[in-house]
DNA sequence: ATGAAAGCGCTAACAC
DNA sequence: GTGTTAGCGCTTTCAT
């Protein structure tokens, strides 16, 4: 009496509509050889049932790659929501799923999840922190969005942060500044990109640079406030702080605030990816802006490439674009 | 001489081995009952070839569910993005994969999209502003994120809106607010819950309320500026704003700075939602909290409900908390 | 237009 | 310990 609760197959809905179960597959696949009078009854059987086709057993006759696996470190850092957006609208117009997991602890978690998840999805995307450039024996497309050096079977998106550094230093040099400091996180995965693209564009204007004037910091508010204190008690002549990324520059402009700084006439502060928020803080963050979705837009655009059997690697760079508001 | 390029079964890893594919099954699948070396050989020649099992020909075999579908309006609003985080950490707790889907756009592309996705995954979790509450044919479990009357099969995991709003109002009234106004969202998937509730938490502290002191807003910044803008224009005796959400509520704010007005002396708002954002601007934002990542755990939670066979819809409740900070 | 049979890649049952 | 046989739910020949 208690139904069996099991997921009604084609074979029931045959059974039900009294005909052979390819018939039910001809109806639901929409065939030109059917009758249409036993098409509807088909269909209608199957409403009733509540059938629904199994994706695995298609998937299995028809093999055709269909989930895109992407990883990003942190959900929470809203740099990271709109590359996903990216992806998933890109990935939809492709037809692809998207399977999104977040922020793998350490090396280790990360390279297990990698495992485990590679082994559900078709191709990968994302950011692989940790993961030391050799995702072994996962033999699926990868395209990397943080990496410089792909692989075979491995494509890269990359923003092009040096050029982005150095217009952003040629804007502050513009407006005067010589006296530098720089806010660095060197957990991210930009693995010191930003950092020695500020020491070299410096260098190259000739501008002095102490080392102690770039500070690591977490990559947080109140971790970027706290290594703003740090720079500020160093190099106090600072007129110009040069922050990781916009989140860190919110905490540079409210240590420089705390200190009874104005920004930008005492200390100018620059952010690099250009969110949302950085339009709202007072004042208004001056930054590298990123287009987020065009970087994910990108990525899927790769997983294409890979997949249609383009083998050599390639590096899809896509360069910060200045956008001048009024913290520098 | 051209590789097939078609990846490698188990059966092609049998023969290289020189075994039965039983026994390459047993060997991947750590099974006890086979010989030590041979599955060392046999692990071998699978990495070798670069073998990796079908997913979907497991699935096939054991059938359990693995994915859950997630549909978010709009990851652009910082409100979904942690959301998303709550539902992908908690599902990948229990060995979950997560689909994540966004923006459908009208209802008619929202109803084609979910059918199409919930052919896809065992579950659905996730906001269907546009869906009239009937998600009939796709009998997988749903768990809607927005509604409040759940059907079978269906259950929801609300947010107390109710209790939320008469929080906040409280809190205005306190501090000796009597003119109140409000900016509201209708094509949110709120349902006018918001506005009710201030209209009745008003109605109950014998308050007047204006019916055009209650004025329609797009869900964005600039949409709530406009908004506020009509809602002082018609209603300049107005000391308070409840804003639909925290973003709205920053537009709301803007709008006051614009007018000369001073947050909160001359006009104090008050936000909804409790987002980041709200703690970076000036002033910070007085708000409602939802514990946004709490949300989609316990999303996650009432998909396992369903699963296990409890047919009775329930509805789980957040209630938002009151957090003040400085702009009411 | 419909039915029968084969086979996708894999695991589980049962031999040996 | 290993091989043989079925069968998961479905699409595709190939007959009829």
């Amino acid at each position: 009496m208690a139904a069996p609760a099991r997921r009604p197959t084609i074979k029931d809905v045959a059974r039900a509509a009294q005909v052979s179960y390819q018939t039910v597959s001809r109806a639901i696949n929409d065939k030109p050889e059917i009758d249409p009078d036993t098409k509807r009854r088909v269909l209608d059987v199957a409403e009733q049932l509540g059938y629904r086709p199994s994706r695995h057993a298609r998937a299995l006759v028809k093999p055709r790659p269909s989930t895109l696996g992407l990883t990003v470190p942190d959900l929470t850092n809203p740099f990271f929501p709109e590359v996903v957006a990216g992806v998933i609208d890109s990935a939809a117009a492709s037809g692809w799923q998207v399977n999104v997991v977040s922020g793998a602890g350490g090396p280790a978690a990360e390279a297990e999840l990698l495992r485990s998840f590679a082994a559900e999805v078709d191709a990968l995307v994302g950011y692989f922190n940790h993961l030391d450039r050799s995702p072994e024996g996962l033999d699926i497309p990868v395209v990397l969005l943080d990496a410089e050096v792909p692989m075979p079977r491995c494509a890269a998106v990359a923003v092009n942060v040096d050029a982005g550094v150095r217009a952003g230093v040629q804007h502050l040099l513009d407006r005067g500044h010589r006296r530098l400091g720089m806010i660095d996180c060197s957990t991210s995965c930009d693995r010191h990109q930003r950092r020695k693209s500020f020491q070299q564009a410096l260098a190259d204007h000739g501008i002095a640079l102490p080392a102690d004037a770039v500070v690591d910091s977490e990559q947080s508010i109140p971790g970027a406030e706290r290594a703003t204190h740090q720079l500020l008690d160093r190099h106090p002549e600072v007129t110009a702080v040069f922050a990781f990324n916009d989140l860190t520059a919110v905490g540079v402009v409210r240590a420089a605030h705390a200190r009874g700084l104005r920004v930008p006439q005492d200390c100018a502060v620059l952010g690099f990816d250009g969110l949302m928020l950085g339009e709202l803080i007072t004042p208004p963050l001056t930054t590298l802006h990123i287009d987020k979705r065009r970087l994910g837009a990108l990525a899927v655009g790769e997983v294409e490439r890979l997949l249609a059997g383009e083998r050599e690697p390639a590096e899809v760079e896509l360069t910060p674009e200045l956008v001048v508001r009024e913290s520098a």
